[in-house]
DNA sequence: ACCTGAACACCGTTCAAGT
DNA sequence: ACCTGAACACCGTTCAAGT
């Protein structure tokens, strides 16, 4: 009703559910997510940490939202995409899909943390999935072939991957790097061997050999590739 | 030095790094990750939580600790593997080494999760990937390719995936399950379809479907299959 | 209907003090 | 050398009260 004529003075509009969870993707982007609390939040939006919880239950639920936010920003820019031709281009189709998500999840680099804790899935999670059967579908694939295929992508089918060595950017200590692989030698020989080698022709970095954009397209398309054979022999 | 004749009465033993690891371990193991503080872990052992510091620098070094313990697990579990007979046998070797680090981890749950936070990797860790490299190399990797296939296999590799529909087990409620289902039938059509065909010819719970040994071996072998191919390219 | 302040039950952790 | 109690700075959240 009173819309038309917000007072000059700052923030009198009123909060509701989609600014409180902008405000928290926002903050999340800009300082991480271990500094979203209630508390801080609220101080974000210039009110009290406890008039949060008239428009989301409890933090879960905000956490619940902010992941359905980044969700929603995935399937916007999926459905912008041009259908595939035929059936034939599944695997296109599939694959260009899956890094339209990554490239937002890149964005949100706190946001597959979160979704990893969530119990639930957001309907935009459930769309997503369901276009990328809908692709397989089309391409031939029985429900149970399409089905074992989702396993497979995992995570991986929203973009992102399990890195398990996401060296914490020590920055650019190098030295103490090489230093820790030498004493590692004896332990890990191949690995130090293999650092050493792909370094000597990489970036400057010692640190910074690894192009994840590459290794998450690798890993997908090893995936794909073999998911076409599946689906050859039947 | 006293050790020979420790009292009768309860827990005189005095702390060790060791002891609270262990307990840790078995706390998480029990409990679940979360049931796992300071204060708990201090009651367990009979003691303040502030003796904890002693062993422990803090919380952080705790977590490194029982994810030390558990890849100390798999490491021995995987060093009684017999070694392979030769090059050729690198992809039956990793599959056998994956399988049994996975086997690990499936006793300890909270682990996957745990280890994700961890910024720096335990030595066993780096002993298990090395080996992994070492196996792949006597097959005739490159270092490139080897390297690929360390991201392609991510935490894999280590015998977990990164599930995104893990679906809070609401015990045995499955008629709101398909209400949900049945809701959801015209936002994710072929999922509502893919869940029911395959729901029938498989077990009684509608949301036991997912055999979660089957879909890991499904997962790797694709990706080993993969791994081959890209070998035979050169 | 929306917002607030004080309070509660939890955290991890510091510090000075005990033996 | 090891353990302790009290205290501090944070959490998420409840509750009764304000407008």
């Amino acid at each position: 009703m009173t819309t038309a004529h917000a007072p000059a003075t700052g923030s009198r509009v009123p909060l509701n559910r989609s600014r409180v969870l902008a405000a928290a993707v926002a903050l999340a982007d800009r300082d991480g997510i271990e500094a979203l609390t209630m508390r801080s939040l609220a101080r974000e939006l210039g009110v009290e940490a406890m008039s949060l919880y008239h428009h989301v239950a409890n933090k879960d639920d905000l956490l619940d939202g902010i992941v359905h936010v980044v969700a929603g920003e995935i399937q916007a820019a999926a459905s912008a995409l041009e259908p595939p031709p035929d059936g034939s281009g599944w695997k296109a189709a599939m694959r260009r899909r899956i890094l339209t998500a990554r490239s937002v999840l890149l964005r949100h680099p706190w946001a597959p943390g979160v979704l990893e804790t969530r119990t639930t899935m957001s309907p935009h999670v459930v769309r997503h999935y369901d276009a990328l059967l809908g692709l397989m579908r089309l391409g031939g694939f029985s429900y149970d072939l399409a089905h074992h295929a989702m396993h497979a992508l995992g995570s991986r089918a929203l973009g992102f991957t399990q890195e398990l060595f996401e060296p914490a950017d020590d920055d650019g200590d190098d030295d103490t790097a090489i230093a820790m692989l030498e004493q590692m030698a004896d332990q890990a020989p191949h690995l130090v061997e293999m650092m050493t080698e792909i370094t000597h022709d990489g970036p400057e970095s010692t640190l910074g050999w690894c192009d994840d954009q590459t290794e998450f397209e690798f890993g997908l398309d090893l995936i794909l590739d073999g998911l076409e054979n599946r689906l050859r022999q039947g």
